[in-house]
DNA sequence: AATGAATGAGAATTCATTCAT
DNA sequence: GATGAATGAATTCTCATTCAT
């Protein structure tokens, strides 16, 4: 009963599976699952068309196993974003996430992009689960900022956590997307920002919305 | 110079159009545009594949068709929900826009679903205008709302208006695809909410924007 | 028992004749049989598609009735260069009968290009009939001119006139295909000579065939 | 970065390459190369669909594979017939050469018939070169020839060469193709002629040739 | 373990021809 | 007499997957 990623794959030589990681994330970012081509792949990373069905059982093993890779890279950034930020303000971290969101996008075009690609892809298997797991994942970690910031109390007290989690995941997914695809951005001119307008704007959105999730600059108690 | 689509399309009777429509629209909404098939179009429509090449010039001239189709569709029924909300405030008409929107979608999920597939999909032909077209369309609704509402001193003077745009376009886009998809919705569980609590969610989230948004209830001047 | 045209054409007014008759034309000059395509016919004449077949009987009458058309064109020039060289030696009027086939394409380049589609091309329809009558009508012409050069005692006696027409035919023909094939013509340079060095080559070309490659059995020296 | 015939095509075993390579060359030289169909190639040949294109990038592939393939072939014969008739005089050799191309075109008509096809045919690939290709060909080995027997004093002194050569080139090409397409030889029965006769007619042209039309300017009497 | 040849279903598109109006 | 919608077979090409070596 192989399950994915076969045995073979992970006792070949890192370099080679690096190589075939590498054809794989691209073709998939920039094709999407469905339009991917085995054959590319194949072709990119240097190997037999069998080889690929030792390492992996089908075309959606491959892509399960990519998007596993990318996932994981994505958390462990992310983790440590959260403990450099531990020490400031609730406002604050929440710029630097957007930034650091930003950052990422512009350093992992690629591991960004097959997000985007599955985001509403009915053929991508297992998108339920892969995209829940993404956005519990987003979701959490405002979260966990907003626990922490209202614990503190930075944040207006009445404030109900799902649904401000709710506005907050909506905005930096969207603030994301507006930076990588122009076409999505037709207010703001973010793609081809520099890094200190970019900075400017993060810091107006979240004064935006810090006056309505405080009324003043001052804590509660 | 024939283009997109064919006079011999607009001749057939309304019927045989509908239908070929509808087979079309159902197409490329749950397909997408690279993976939906002519096949199953002229086989769902009861036509002959020689028959749609009558009709239109090409795959993309189909898509382009029913794309359009769908966007006048859309257009129309905004335009009702701005001039019917003409006299409210503009708190209560953000909120009947998000539920118009939700209306929609549930009312007409196959043209929100080909809105959903072109987003990211890069060999959708002239994605770019047509998604810019959209996001444009979403963003001058909201602005004009804004608009008016600050005229009317119900909002804060301060207020940035393309920053404040651009957030209103982020929720609510994020929640109708959190209405419609929902693997998106980790927090608010929308896709299974009766009318009542979704009434519910809408005027939380309105209320938390909204005390970012104006400072107390009484206009300013 | 309809015969390739149909008298319904030949009705219809000069005008609309001609424009059908051009477009066929430029089509099948172009494309060759085969290649050929009614709708493009029908769409540059800009009459109904069944229309074409009220006039024709199918794909094959039409091109019948046009090659014919070429043919009868031809004739009439090339009894006009034949009558006003009457009174000419035998190789005046071959360097003439050269020149005027230049012209001649040059001026009607789609008749000439549909002689030569049809040259090779198994399936043109009567393929057989139409060739051999081509050559027949330019071997006949050679003919007579060799005929009447050898009455007036400006060829040798003992010359066979069957072969000297092939000889001559063959000449005159691939003259012809080497001035608009430039490909054909890998010594004279002919596609793109001036009228003076044509008229230059083609005094050549006869001079040699009038004297010989060699005039006695015994070597040089 | 494929080229045109793929290694897997050459690793296949020679009865399978020859297998293919025979129904090609069947296709290409009866249909000519637009007419020519993949579907057929593949039935003749008994392979898959899909497996034409593990061989080949696509139709052009497989067509300047097979023209390549002839054109070596045809190489090789000349060479042969040249060497072969070193010793001789200049027309004996332009007779022994006319009969060796009667020769080859009977034994080898597909090889020749693939020829007779690109002559003409504007959507043949790469026909300029091709075509050029072949001229070229055919005016060197002519050449060579006339250069020798000049050298040798078989031919007259003031001889032009590049006119001469063409006359040659119109010749052999034109005496070729009247003995594999009747309707092209009007005159001399070439096509149903026996090998006696033949001999008869090569020697009767290349008298012809040798001394010309007409020893000098006066007229005979 | 690795290879790479073989497969055939399915894709988009074109075209000559028919026939009811 | 003119129209133009309807047809379906044929075209080239792609792709995931299998399997003998």
């Amino acid at each position: 009963m192989p399950e994915i990623v076969r045995p073979t794959f992970l006792n070949l030589p890192e370099a080679k599976q690096a190589r075939i990681i590498d054809a794989a994330l691209e073709e998939f970012a920039s094709k999407g699952y469905p339009q991917a081509s085995l054959n590319v792949i194949v072709a990119r990373s240097g190997i037999a068309k069998g080889s690929l069905y030792q390492y992996f059982t089908d075309k959606s093993g491959v892509f399960l196993y990519i998007f596993d890779f990318a996932i994981s890279f994505v958390r462990r950034i992310l983790v440590q974003v959260k403990e450099s930020t531990l020490g400031e303000d609730f406002f604050t971290r929440l710029e630097k996430s957007l930034l650091a969101g930003v950052a990422f996008i512009k350093e992992h075009p690629r591991i960004y992009g097959i997000y985007l690609k599955i985001l509403f892809d009915q053929q991508v298997p297992q998108r339920q689960e892969l995209l829940r797991a993404v956005r519990q994942f987003s979701a959490d970690y405002l979260q966990s900022l907003l626990r922490q910031g209202m614990a503190r109390g930075e944040l207006r007290p009445g404030l109900p956590q799902q649904t401000t989690t709710f506005l907050l995941d909506a905005l930096l997914d969207r603030f994301l997307q507006a930076v990588s695809v122009p076409a999505f951005d037709v207010a703001l001119g973010l793609d081809q920002a520099t890094e200190e307008e970019l900075g400017q704007r993060v810091r107006e959105l979240v004064s935006v919305l810090r006056h309505g999730l405080a009324d003043g600059d001052k804590p509660y108690e």
